[in-house]
DNA sequence: TCGTTGGTTCGACGACTCTCGAACCAAAGC
DNA sequence: GCTTTGGTTCGAGAGTCGTCGAACCAACGA
C-alpha cells in the first residue's frame, strides 16, 4: 500500500485546515471522528459514492486533520488532536462546538 | 448605491465561515479588522486589483463576518463580533489566535 | 459643471473542486 | 490458486473560485 502522505505538524496550515472544513460532508467525518474516535472508512454513514468518500477523507488527510492507517484491508482514520491542539490551539474544538451548535442532531 | 446585502446573524452558516476563511487575503483582512476597528476598503495594504479586493470583501461580507456602510465616497468596513460570537462562540478568537500563531508578524 | 476619488460590476481566463462510474489493487479467507 | 472485501486511483463532467482589466457609478470638491 501507498505510504499515505500526511503534512508534519508543524506544516499544516490555516487555511489548510478551513478549506478543508468548508465542505459539510467533511465537517459531517470530522464530527463522527470526534466522538467515536478511531473510524473504518465505510463506518461513515454518508450517502455519497465511495470514490467521493475517499477523496474527502484525503483531503482530510492531507490538510493534516486526519491520521490514517492500514489494517489489513481496511484504513483506520482517526482525528490529530494533539497535533491541532498544539498547532492552533482551541480552533478544533471551537469548529466541533459551531458544528454541533448548527446541527445539533447530527446523523 | 446598492444595499450590500448581508445575512442576519442567524443565518451565517459554518461551511459559509469556513469558506470565506479559506483564502489567505480574506483572513489577511480579518486580522487587519480586528486589529484595527472599521476600516475603509482602501486601507488594506494588499497587493491585489482593486477589482479583486472587491470580490474579496463581498466573500466576506456575505458570509457573515464583515459588515459594511457607505460614508460618502467611501466604504467602511467593519468584524460582526457580537454576532458570530452569539452563534459560534469562541470560533472567531480561536481562528484569529491561529493566525497570529501562524504569521505573528502580520502586515 | 467637470474632474477626481473610492468602489463596484462585468466579462473572461485558468485553476481548482465535487461528484461519479469504472478500473484497479492489496490483504484475507477459502 | 481464486473470490470477496475495503479502498484507492483514473478520467471526465459540471460547477465554482481567484484574478484581472475595463467599464461603470455615485459622491465630493473646485
Amino acid at each position: 500500500m501507498k505510504p499515505m502522505t500526511e503534512p508534519a505538524a508543524d506544516a499544516i496550515t490555516l487555511p489548510g485546515v478551513m478549506a478543508a472544513l468548508s465542505d459539510p460532508v467533511r465537517v459531517q467525518i470530522l464530527r463522527a471522528l470526534a466522538t467515536s474516535g478511531e473510524c473504518a472508512c465505510g463506518a461513515f454513514e454518508l450517502e455519497i459514492a465511495k470514490a467521493t468518500r475517499s477523496h474527502h477523507l484525503r483531503v482530510l488527510r492531507e490538510a493534516g486533520l486526519t491520521h490514517t492507517r492500514a489494517d489489513g484491508t481496511r484504513r483506520l482514520v482517526s482525528l490529530r488532536r494533539d497535533d491541532l491542539d498544539a498547532r492552533f490551539p482551541g480552533l478544533l474544538d471551537a469548529v466541533l462546538a459551531a458544528a454541533e451548535r448548527e446541527t445539533p442532531v447530527s446523523v
